[in-house]
DNA sequence: ATGACGGATCTAATCCGA
């Protein structure tokens, strides 16, 4: 008897000016957990009232005042294990912990990379040098750490494959598509023995975005956009992964963020 | 021109996002 499990992963960009769009996703999605990046509140003003009503009682918060933050959320039993400061900023870019899924104790990860700012150059560029500071520290994780299946997500503010943004030749020099950063993050990948769910399930070949900027007047027709969140996992996880939902039409809701939800779906056995 | 919006904050103009 199959048992499923699902987990989603949205940069919400403020989860109080946006706890409507959650309640809307959660009921109409169901994931059995939802990582939050970009929740922009201390732990305190984190509205856990209106997760725990929405079936979604047991909470690993880790946020400041005004930027970043990340929450995970679940309809099951979690046990917060880490929440790394890492490249030592003090920003808070990272929780972990071990849920209780109908499969077992899975590890999930909760990843905001910074984004890096405009020039891709550490030495005159202290944003674009904190990212690569944070993406080399990540290359530690691996994804069989402790003896139990990890799943790691967030917004990791890169774009490693061509097909991952609107322009690879005219990208290749921003940031979020630079060779180092996408050599970086295919060796945390790598390094850690992770597997990208999202492309497993999503052919290469097939363009896929999960952002796209506030910029443009028209989001839609313009489809300016990058796939900068991810859902990676452990081997094992990934050969129960049954689906892949990457929620366009949630940039088109009122008062969106600009990144869309995505939802991976298991069955374990 | 990729494009010129949208969030939080000491409510006004500034920093930040990617």
């Amino acid at each position: 008897m199959a048992k499923p499990f699902s987990i989603a992963t949205w940069n919400i960009n403020s989860v109080r000016l946006r706890i409507g769009l959650v309640e809307k996703f959660l009921a109409e999605h169901q994931p059995d957990v939802l990582c939050l990046q970009e929740i922009k509140c201390v732990n305190e003003l984190f509205p856990a009232d209106a997760f725990t009503a929405a079936g979604y009682p047991h909470h690993a918060v880790h946020g400041q005042k005004g930027y970043h933050g990340v929450a995970t959320v679940s309809k099951h039993p979690l046990t917060e294990t880490a929440s790394a400061d890492y490249v030592a900023m003090g920003d808070t870019r990272h929780v972990e912990c071990i849920v209780q899924s109908p499969g077992g104790p899975v590890r999930m990860h909760n990843f905001y990379v910074p984004a890096g700012g405009d020039v891709a150059d550490p030495a005159v560029n202290p944003k674009f040098d904190h990212k690569m500071k944070f993406i080399e520290e990540m290359k530690a994780l691996g994804c069989d750490d402790g003896d139990v299946p990890a799943i790691l997500v967030g917004d990791l503010n890169i774009a490693p494959l061509e097909t991952d943004v609107w322009s690879h030749k005219q990208l290749l020099k921003v940031v979020s598509h630079t060779p180092v950063e996408t050599d970086g993050l295919n060796e945390v990948m790598a390094k850690g023995g992770w597997t990208d769910l999202i492309r497993q399930h999503i052919p290469a070949e097939d363009i896929l975005f999960t952002w796209w900027s506030y910029r443009s007047k028209d989001w839609d027709a313009a489809d300016k956009g990058r796939r900068l969140d991810h859902i990676w996992s452990s081997p094992k996880l990934a050969s129960s992964l049954s689906k892949i939902e990457v929620l366009r039409e949630a940039r088109g809701w009122e008062k969106p963020s600009d990144h869309v939800p995505v939802i991976a779906r298991f069955d374990f056995t």
